[in-house]
DNA sequence: ATTATATCCTGATCGC
DNA sequence: TGCGATCAGGATATAA
């Protein structure tokens, strides 16, 4: 499932390959991907390849201004890079992109649960909660996203109209850098503890993208390759294992219908 | 206002 | 071998 640190992944690989580049041609293959003003694309120019929350949004240059084309991959989507006539798995592929010298950009979404939007300005596309790897944000201003919401930190940490990009596996695995019990109540934070999970949620997503992501069962990035940071999680998909700090048997608990996976000896305040 | 639930969708897995 | 049930969860709409 992509989240933050796969989709800073994607972004990276395809800036240096898309920058520039102009669209020749597209195709929608899925009849359920609907794309007002599609047409606008055909012709248009990559400005630029970024990250918005956990969508990949590219600035285009048309005839008609500027335009924002956003891709959010939700549970399954994959946006692959091909050159020349390289293969690929055809199976899932509900948009293609033609570019320039036979490259290809294919958007392959197993589940189709992925959306494609096409807006005018980055205000239009952009998610509404704050960036955790921006320069805003400070322990200061995670205090006062958390101000007096009752809810628990996990289901807090998913929520995408405070903090962006932070899904399941990251929402386990940062209340444990943090030391923090997933089922506790955010308004109850100390300032230490505001200031050990703003920390914790910095260092979890930036090595999470330095080891490209992780891979748990559909995350690829552009080009095929799956992520390496499933190797260091430390609890998500690890009930019943050892804590490698501890050595307590991890738990797996459901907290808002999720999946929560935690060290019941490196977390205080259990469920 | 907040919190819980249902929905979308397919593939993998499991029990019989 | 096959078949039905269950599970995975990002985001949103609706209900409580």
């Amino acid at each position: 499932m992509p989240e933050l640190p796969e989709v800073e992944t994607i972004v990276r690989q395809l800036r240096p390959k898309m920058v520039g580049q102009r669209i020749t041609s597209f195709e929608i293959l899925d009849r359920k991907l609907a794309l007002p003003a599609g047409e606008e694309l055909a012709g248009a120019v990559v400005e630029s390849v970024e990250r918005l929350g956990k969508q990949v949004a590219l600035r285009l240059r048309t005839d008609l201004g500027n335009r924002w084309l956003v891709f959010q991959l939700r549970m399954t989507g994959q946006l692959l890079w091909l050159e020349d006539y390289q293969p690929v798995n055809p199976k899932h592929v509900r948009m293609r992109l033609d570019l320039g010298n036979n490259c290809k950009l294919l958007f392959r979404d197993i589940r189709r649960f992925g959306v494609i939007a096409l807006g005018k300005s980055r205000d239009e596309v952009s998610p509404v909660g704050l960036e955790p790897l921006s320069a805003e944000f400070i322990p200061e201003r995670l205090g006062s996203l958390i101000d007096n919401c009752r809810q628990l930190l996990k289901p807090w940490l998913l929520r995408q109209d405070r903090l962006v990009g932070i899904g399941n596996i990251y929402a386990s695995e940062i209340p444990f850098a943090a030391r923090l019990s997933p089922s506790c109540r955010v308004r109850t934070l100390s300032t230490d503890e505001i200031h050990r999970l703003h920390h914790a949620i910095i260092s979890v997503l930036e090595l999470a993208i330095e080891h490209r992501g992780t891979t748990f069962s559909d995350y690829r990035d552009s080009t095929g390759e799956p992520g390496g940071f499933q190797k260091l999680l430390k609890v998500y998909g690890r009930e019943a294992q050892p804590c490698r700090i501890c050595g307590e048997t991890i738990r797996r608990s459901v907290i808002g219908q999720r999946s929560t996976y935690f060290c019941p000896g490196c977390q205080s305040a259990l469920l």
